[in-house]
DNA sequence: TTGAGTGCAAAAGCTTTGCATTCGT
DNA sequence: ACGAATGCAAAGCTTTTGCACTCAA
């Protein structure tokens, strides 16, 4: 995310008004690594702002995903998918259709962790996503909504 | 997955029994790289099945994936997580409390794609997630639930 | 025979939407 | 002033649950 300042600006280039819900929402995640729900969010927000409600956080982070300021770390697989394949492979999820394909490769000398963390944490498994655009879904001018 | 003998071993050896309803998934499943969503399974099902219920498909895929047989390529987050960090980075999950860390590390030079998969995809991104556990959690019995 | 599974409908949980009211510019 | 944002409640969707009935073993 950008400076709190450069993201006023960016709004209101935009014709998006800048509130103090908004602005509130800003600084919670400035500078934020928790990686927060909009729930927890709504939350922090209660005490300064009593009646704000979870839709505006969600509107409002929905704005700020659309301009790339935030990441979601869920992916929009519009719902569960299975892999009745359990061998360690990964996936390249095509973000126009939504095909997902498997990609038998081991990376798993190619990934190495910070010893820092390493430390922390007993890692057991891991796994890689490639989004992209197949043949077909390039070109295309709109793709699947949501 | 397990081919279909075995599976159905596996079943009665747990007193789960096997039924038309189940081994109709089970082949639905078998050598299957599409990657579907239960409701896919559902459709698929309805021709053979006109009464099955998406409830049915949901309970034996539930078993089937704490079994191990099939994997969810959908990541237990409970919710929408949103990141600010907008930088290249990737993440560590824990299972148990569910905290994620950053991990800053640049793999985009380690990650090799099978070059018959570049031919038919465009990637424009990528994402590495580690699991694990944390201290506190690995000294934990139980973790949170789901 | 009997405990497990099915299928229906209802509930649950997260997220989105509609709309009247309020507010930023 | 006027279009945009808010906040509430309702709707939407996917997934789960409860329960009476049915069926596999």
């Amino acid at each position: 995310m950008e400076k709190i300042n450069k993201l006023i600006k960016s709004f209101r280039d935009k014709g998006l008004k800048i509130t103090p819900q908004r602005l509130a929402i800003f600084k919670i995640l400035e500078n934020n690594n928790s990686h927060p729900s909009a729930e927890q969010i709504y939350h922090n927000l209660k005490r300064g702002y009593p009646t704000i409600s979870l839709a505006t956080v969600y509107k409002t982070l929905e704005i700020l995903e659309e301009m790339g300021e935030v990441k979601l770390l869920k992916i929009n697989y519009d719902r569960k998918r299975y892999d009745p394949d359990c061998s360690p492979h990964h996936h390249l999820i095509c973000v126009g259709c939504r095909k997902i394909v498997d990609i038998f490769e081991d990376y798993s000398n190619a990934l190495k962790v910070p010893s820092q963390i390493k430390d922390e944490f007993t890692i057991t498994d891991f796994r890689v996503e490639f989004f992209g655009l197949c043949k077909k879904c390039k070109n295309k001018r709109k793709f699947k909504e949501k």
